[in-house]
DNA sequence: ATTTAGCAGTCGTAAGTATGGAGTGCTAAT
DNA sequence: ATTAGCACTCCATACTTACGACTGCTAAAT
C-alpha cells in the first residue's frame, strides 16, 4: 500500500533539502521551495501524517522535519531524481581511469579514490574472494638460496603471490618442474577446493612434498582466510567534513569502524548483495552489524567482460546525496567496461 | 646556556603532568605533586622565569602553565625519564611479532600497527627507497598469453613486482633466457642507474628490445617515483582519542595531512632523520612542511643485521608521552632484529 | 639574598534568567 | 479538502551574576 502522489513530493521535497542541508525543514520552506501551489498549513497536515506513518521525525516540538532511515529507503526505491554528474566530475572519473591497469587491485583501489573524491565520503571496495577462482598455473620463481615466491595464476586474471622461506636451496628447474607438476594436479580446481582437500596429496610425488606444504599454506591464507586485509578504503578523513560527524563521540566511533575492516565484511557482503548491479543499505545503529554505528554504504558490482572484478562504493552517513552516489558508481561502471580495449564510454564528451 | 636543576624539576612536572592530563597545572599542583619541599610561591617565580624564558604559556591570566614546543625539546633532549613498559606491553609487541615474516613490508606494516596499538596515536612507517637498491636479479615469469609478471630482486631482499602485458605471446623459455640475459647485464648496478642510463641499451640484444623497455619501465615506477605509496599508516583514527584533536577542525586538518601521504615524505626524511636511532621532531604550524599541522613525528630506524628496512614511529599531538614512545621503538627495534633467528631479545621474560 | 605568607586583582567557567523567533497544532472559516 | 489565523512550545542566544582558580606583588621571615 502506497502513499499519495502529494505525499511523495512533500517526502522527496523534505529528503532533498535534507541532504543538501542537514537542517530540519519547516513546511513553511517546503511551500517556498518546492510547492507554491500549497499552503503551508496543508502542507503542515501532510507532514504529521508522514509523521504517523514513520517518515519523519521532529528533533523537538518546535522544529523543522528531519527523514527517517525509512524515508531514505522509499526515498531511493522510487523517489530519488536521476542526477547527471557535471561535466567536471565526467572529467575526474576519466581521468582516474584513463591509463592502462592490469591489476585487479589496482583498479578497485583507483575506484575508491575516485568514489571519495566525487562525492566526499569514503571509498570503499571489496577485492573479490578467491576461493571460488579456479587455478590455472601455480609458477615458483627462485630468490635466493632460500626464498622463492610462489604465484598463483587464476581464471579471470587474479593473481596472488607470496614468498616462502624454503629449505634444501633447490635449483630453478626442480623449482620449474614441481610448478608445471602442480599446476597439472590442480588446474582447473578452485581454490577453496585446493586448500580444503587432502586427499590430492596421495597424488603428489613424494620429492614434491615439502614444497607441496608450503604452497598448500599459502593457498590457505589466500582462500580460507576470508576477507581481511581485501577491504580497501580511501578518504577516512572525508567523512569528518560531513556534519554529523561534527560531534567528535561519533566520528570517533564511525572511524574506529572503518579501521575494524573485518567488521565492514558484513555490511558489504550481506543477502542482496549479490546479483543486483547497485546496493543501498541504509541502517540504523546495529542494522548494518555488530559495531557498526548508524550508516549507510551504496556499492556497485563491477564487471569487465562479464567477469566480476569486486565492488566498490561508498560507506556514509545515512544522510548522503544517494542520486550522486548512484550516478557515481554507474558511470564508473562504464568507464571500466572499456578499459581494457581503450575505448571511452559512450556517453563521454571531450571538453578541454 | 643552561637552566638551574631546580628549574628543570620543575618544567619537567610540567611537561610530565601536561603529558597525561592535557590539562594547564598551577604553582600549588606542582607543589603538592612533584615538589613538596618548596612553597608554592618560590614555584610561581620560578615559573614566570620559564614563561621569560620561552619554556612555558599561560593560555589566559588566571590559568596555570603549559609547556611551549621548546619545552618539549628539552624535555627530550634533557629531562625525559626512561619509562619501562608494562608487562602486557611487552607481550602485545611480541604477539604482534611471533610469526615469520620476509617481507619488509609486512615487517613495517606490523610495526605501525604495533605501535599505535600501545601508544594511541597514528603509527607510521616509511618503506625505504629502492633507488639506490642493487639489482641481483630479474625473473620474468608467463602468467597468459599476454601477460608476464616482471619480478626484480635487490640486495636485502627487497622484492618488486609488477605484471605487464606484452605482446608477440613469447614462450616460457624465451622470457627466461631473456630475464637471465637482463640479469647479467644489470647485476650489481643500482636500480637509480638503470633507470637514468641510457647508454646501457645499446648491451642489449636486438629481440630483447621491446622486452626490455617494458622492464625499464617498471624500474623506473619503482626507483623514480619518490616516496609516494611507500608510506604506511595505522590507527589514524586513534588520534581521535586525544583531546587536542576534540575539535573537529584540527581533527580534519590533521586527517587529512595524513591522507595526503606524500606531505608526510619531508616530515619522515627531514635532516638529521639518516643517521641516528631515534628522531624527534617537534613542529608548530609549517614547521614540519607545507600544511601540516601542528605535530610531532618521532621514528626509528630498523636494521636487521645491519640493513636497513625502513623507518617507524607515531605521528600524533605535541603533547604526547615521548617516553613511552621511545621505549616502545626501542623494544620493536630489539625485537625485530632477532625476528630471522627466531631468538627473543635479551630483556624479554615470558609470563603466561 | 632567598623564600614565603598573605592578599588583591584578573579572568574564565557555570549557572541562572530573559528574550526573540521559528515552527507547530488546532480551530474555524472558506 | 484547504487555508488563514493564532496560541503554544521550545530552542537558541545573549546577558548577568557569582564563584573560584591562579597569578603577581608586597612585605615579612629566614
Amino acid at each position: 500500500m502506497g502513499i499519495s502522489a502529494r505525499k511523495e513530493k512533500i517526502l522527496r521535497a523534505v529528503v532533498d533539502s535534507y541532504i543538501v542541508s542537514c537542517e530540519p525543514i519547516s513546511s513553511a520552506e517546503i511551500r517556498e521551495r518546492f510547492l507554491p501551489d500549497l499552503s503551508s498549513a496543508t502542507i503542515r497536515n501532510e507532514l504529521s501524517a508522514l509523521e504517523d506513518m514513520g517518515y519523519l521525525e521532529q528533533p523537538h516540538t518546535s522544529a523543522g522535519r528531519v527523514p527517517t532511515a525509512d524515508a531514505y529507503r522509499l526515498y531511493v526505491d522510487k523517489l530519488m531524481p536521476k542526477k547527471k554528474l557535471t561535466r567536471n566530475e565526467l572529467k575526474t572519473i576519466r581521468r582516474y581511469f584513463d591509463h592502462k591497469m592490469t591489476e585487479i587491485d589496482e583498479i578497485l583501489h583507483q575506484t575508491a579514490r575516485v568514489i571519495s573524491e566525487i562525492t566526499n565520503l569514503t571509498g570503499v571496495a571489496l577485492i573479490p574472494d578467491v576461493t571460488d577462482a579456479k587455478l590455472e598455473s601455480v609458477k615458483i620463481v627462485k630468490l635466493t638460496d632460500s626464498l622463492v615466491l610462489i604465484v598463483l595464476v587464476t581464471d579471470g586474471g587474479i593473481l596472488k603471490d607470496t614468498t616462502a622461506e624454503i629449505a634444501g636451496n633447490p635449483d630453478e628447474g626442480y623449482l620449474r618442474t614441481a610448478g608445471n607438476f602442480l599446476s597439472a594436479a590442480y588446474q582447473g580446481h578452485s581454490l577453496g577446493e585446493i586448500a580444503a582437500s587432502e586427499s590430492l596429496i596421495r597424488a603428489i610425488k613424494k620429492e614434491y612434498e615439502q614444497l607441496f606444504k608450503t604452497i598448500i599454506k599459502v593457498i590457505k591464507k589466500h582462500a580460507g582466510g576470508g576477507y581481511a586485509g581485501n577491504i580497501v578504503l580511501e578518504g577516512g578523513a572525508k567523512l569528518l567534513t560531513q556534519p554529523e560527524y561534527a560531534n567528535t563521540q561519533k566520528a570517533r566511533a564511525m572511524l574506529e569502524a572503518l579501521e575494524a575492516k573485518e567488521q565492514l565484511i558484513p555490511a558489504l557482503t550481506g543477502a542482496g548483495a549479490r546479483d543486483i548491479d547497485i546496493n543501498i543499505r541504509i541502517g540504523r545503529d546495529n542494522e548494518m552489524g555488530e559495531g557498526m554505528p548508524e550508516c549507510a554504504i551504496v556499492t556497485a558490482n563491477y564487471r569487465i567482460n562479464g567477469i566480476n572484478i569486486g565492488n566498490a562504493g561508498v560507506i556514509g552517513p545515512i544522510r548522503m546525496d544517494y542520486s550522486k552516489v548512484v550516478s557515481v558508481l554507474d558511470y564508473i561502471g562504464k568507464t571500466i567496461q572499456e578499459l581494457p580495449d581503450g575505448e571511452r564510454p559512450p556517453d563521454t564528451d571531450r571538453d578541454e
